[in-house]
DNA sequence: TTGTATGCGTTATCAC
DNA sequence: GTGATAACGCATACAA
């Protein structure tokens, strides 16, 4: 059995109370004992127990993250190791770990968090998505147990902190962008309708068509999963169209993967013939073929942010509702160009 | 507070013991309190502890993940988030729980571990990674502590299981695939020495150019990151060569995607000019422009593997030591093509 | 079949 | 300043 609070106590020739508060570093120990007992915890390999002091603190040092119901296509979006890297630099800042549970169903993974949130397994729960009606932020909130959310809650956004981009903005400036170009058949492909971010996306989108005085056409809107097999589908509806777009939004930088790919094979040139502006911005746009213009939602930062703002809210309860606005920046490459009448 | 075995007692007229045998459905309880305790247990809303299960039982129910030193180069590689996927599905099998800590440095994540392993947060652990002089390695093994690894251990390969592909035939056969194709001057972009997967492809690369007959030329092996930027890097090196190689087999499909660009930008075709083996078979190796040849070497596999054989060796220490091999495969795409002399 | 008592390794509240 | 002692919530050996 391993070596315990009590037996560094035997050896310094003090009591278990004494080694635990010069663990705390507690003021009013003497300078001498500190030394005595800091010497015994090394002649033994003391390493503090954390369960034990977690059942004590009641508290774990341990952030539960929540993953979207299809977990399998998440994972495979690189928009995924990129929050996760930044929830792990935020959360390691502070000692804190992360841990997940997965589940095939929605199901499993309500249970999950559940487990994890009654069975005191975690201090705070971060959600890496924000859909529609989400059964686990409704559990989150009525237990009243510490979360942040990825994304702008689709309800109680006001009570609820959250971390986010101005995928309203972000997509309407995209849009203008390419209205900007010359430009006025303009598709829009998002991702599950679902998912906030992408009615967020739309609106944006369609608010700057709108802005513009373009009627919006109901072909030109598409919904897809964030997978470059979305794209594919997408542009194939999209060009056997009797007017199909000359520009296209797309959600999801990996969706404008599957959309580039297609349209290569269907020989048609971008941006000669079509000009895409994609989101995310991850590697992957840097080294497709053109190099996609993205915006770059910071997606490190989305998750860097979301682990502080938990582990504050973590800390002090009494913390106020955020909300935090991860700025965004289109970073122009070679997959637009300015419209070209087709017909002279 | 929340809802404890206690009040189930009380409320079901029963000792908290009693309750605590419902929940492990212990035989000798009769049905009847059962249901009893059970409708308590609903009532009340209980959930167990699990902490406070934890420290009775000596046992978390979850799994530590530990990731090589450059976490950041790490999470980038799609590999990542595979073995992960797979790693999440065999625990979540048997219900346990992933827990990762991350570090900047070699020495946090060193200490990382400790507390991970000391603190008793997790049952046991796997090693994302085998690199060849690996302190949590020697660390774990000298505390007898239950992990696995993924990779071939670079030490004690007897004595500890681990989930790997036999990478040295699986490079040996692609390279064999490159001379049956005629190439003669065959290069490798492989990636950190330290890295056991890369000697091994490395060898197996030297063997199958060995058995036929062929010289090996220092300058035709590399080693960079696994990261497209080292793929860039390698080819612009291996093309300045008085005589460029006319195949390379690359270590990583990410390599190989720089690896492709940085051709494309040198208008040196893929595969007319140069035929491109490469290894993982990640989404990506599809949708490259061309598509790639890739050895598949079943990410998914390696990660669910090391979850089941994690958790058998800590649910039966006598558990005997285990070498699982994931088969691979070649799955031939567009990289590759038959070898035609130049000066013709 | 069920209840009682004790331990798991800490922290925290009292005392002294 | 330091030492007993009681939680924290559950599991289990031992009684009954």
């Amino acid at each position: 059995m391993a070596v315990t609070i009590k037996d560094v106590a035997k050896l310094a020739n003090v009591a278990p109370s004494t080694v635990s508060r010069v663990i705390a570093n507690n003021s009013r120990i003497s300078e001498k004992t500190k030394q005595k007992v800091r010497e015994a915890m090394n002649q033994l390999g003391y390493h503090p127990n954390f369960i034990a002091r977690s059942l004590a603190n009641q508290s774990t040092q341990v952030l539960g993250l929540v993953l979207p119901g299809s977990a399998d296509k998440f994972f495979q979006n690189p928009f995924f190791p990129t929050v996760l890297r930044g929830l792990s630099e935020g959360a390691h800042e502070k000692q804190y770990a992360l841990q997940m549970t997965t589940g095939q169903s929605d199901e499993e993974i309500y249970d999950g968090i559940v487990q994890m949130v009654q069975g005191g397994r975690v201090d705070g729960v971060v959600l890496l998505y924000s859909k529609v009606e989400d059964k686990v932020m409704m559990y989150l909130r009525e237990r009243g147990f510490p979360f942040v959310m990825i994304g702008k809650p689709f309800k109680y956004s006001e009570e609820i902190t959250h971390v986010d981009n101005d995928n309203y903005r972000a997509t309407k400036g995209a849009t203008d962008y390419l209205l900007n170009l010359g430009h006025q058949r303009i598709a829009f492909i998002g991702g599950d309708l679902n998912l906030v971010v992408t009615v967020e996306r739309l609106l944006g989108y369609e608010k700057s068509l709108r802005d513009a005085g373009i009627e919006l056409v109901n072909e030109y809107v598409i919904h897809e999963e964030f997978l470059q097999e979305g794209g594919k589908e997408a542009v194939k509806e999209l060009m056997q169209l009797a007017q199909p777009p000359t520009a296209m939004v797309v959600a999801d930088d990996l969706m404008a993967l599957g959309v580039l790919n297609t349209l290569h094979e269907m020989e048609i040139s971008v941006p000669d013939d079509i000009s895409i502006v994609s989101f995310n911005n991850v590697l992957l746009s840097e080294m497709s073929r053109p190099p996609l213009t993205s915006v770059d939602i910071n997606i490190f930062d989305l998750g860097y942010q979301a682990a502080k703002s938990l582990i504050q809210k973590i800390e002090d309860p009494k913390d106020p509702i955020k909300r935090i606005i991860v700025p965004h920046e289109m970073v122009e490459r070679f997959s637009c160009s300015q419209y070209k009448d087709q017909d002279h």
